[in-house]
DNA sequence: GTGCAATTTGGACCGCTGGTTTATCTTTGA
DNA sequence: TCAAAGATAAACCAGCGGTCCAAATTGCAC
């Protein structure tokens, strides 16, 4: 039995036991400055049985940021993928993009860790795999707007990609850094910010 | 006298002995990863004087960053301050960041060691006046691009100059991790990123 | 040249980190 | 009943950035 296994074969209450205290330090502090004695010492946990169920601190972080994750349903990027017109493309992505932005507003938790698994590289290591398979999904839906011609074609589907996925984070983190933004100026801001978004990836001069 | 002026008062070879093992250390591991001690095994080099010179890990790190930066010009962004139409303001836009990103070709080390900058948030809290001032004056960029009607303006300048920043960084970083372009190809798809770069952020429906 | 004062230097030391190991306690099953 | 297996607690480790102080060196007044 592997450590990962032992874990998720305990109740849910006696995860909750580990997840809590973890998913608070990892929100407060990031991944790095998280320390693991200082969830431990917070929980009243040892650090045998710490090892017991998590291989590393990585693990730990991967744990908690799994069960964030399940709280939000599966991406559903298969009405863009089925798309076969530029606006309805956009229209489709439009609708993802702002599923994913409610998710982020009902729950502040996931956001902040989201935010930490993008702004350190450490933390990208520890979840490097989910992360891979989310890059290859954008690429698909890229490479899918390009063939139908709702995407530009004059850059790799690799490069706009990175690009698409980074613009957003952009965007969501300076929203989640606005304090004063009213809930109707957010969200026409959004829409606009959606519109920057567009521009960027349509097909030039057209 | 401050541990900083004490060093600054050394003879360029003398700081090169703490300068040079400190960026190898940092281009090869990144900031936080970095090890202090390491460092001064490699170079010979006891930590009383150290922190004698360095007032802590992040001075050490700006010392380094600051010796490569004296190496390139400074950002020239009169011209772009001063155009008074769209067409010249984007030329002049393009001229810095080509001029820019020709830095980044002739001294790698500068290029590796503004990619940790901006990736880790431990680095950017040792740069942060810098980068501070850097931030405003791409803002200041996108006000009066706004005011002469070259840059859009249903969203805050503040988020504009956000993504551009971001959005450049982003593109860099492609760049970077392409290990087999030839030397055309580059040329003609860092013009074609500019291109997006444009279409992002001048007026819509324009 | 000499002796004192100030600066410079080396390295032992500190609290802390994530991680390992070991020895004890608990449970289980024949 | 008793041994094997599993779970737990805590001592321990190397390394980290950072502090501190005593010794060595330097510079300067006489």
């Amino acid at each position: 039995m592997t450590p990962r296994e032992r874990f998720l074969a305990l109740p849910a209450e006696t995860r909750a036991q580990w997840l809590d205290p973890a998913e608070a330090e990892f929100c407060a502090h990031g991944y790095e400055a998280a320390s693991l004695n200082r969830i431990l010492a917070t929980g009243g946990l040892s650090k045998g049985r710490s090892y017991h169920y998590f291989a590393d601190k990585g693990a730990l972080f991967r744990a908690v940021l799994e069960r964030r994750l399940d709280h939000m349903g599966r991406l559903d990027t298969d009405k863009i993928l089925k798309s076969q017109d530029a606006a309805l493309f956009w229209e489709e992505t439009a609708s993802l993009c702002g599923g994913l932005a409610g998710a982020f507003q009902r729950d502040a938790s996931l956001a902040v860790l989201i935010r930490v698994l993008h702004r350190e590289s450490a933390a990208k290591g520890a979840f490097a795999r989910p992360l891979a398979v989310m890059r290859d999904q954008i690429a698909e839906l890229v490479t899918h707007g390009q063939g139908i011609g709702a995407v530009r074609s004059d850059l790799p589907a690799s490069l706009l990609a990175e690009l698409a996925f980074d613009l957003l984070v952009s965007i969501d983190r300076w929203f989640a850094g606005q304090t004063e933004v009213t809930g109707e100026d957010e969200a026409e801001l959004s829409r606009r910010a959606f519109g920057l978004f567009v521009d960027a990836f349509v097909p030039p001069q057209g």
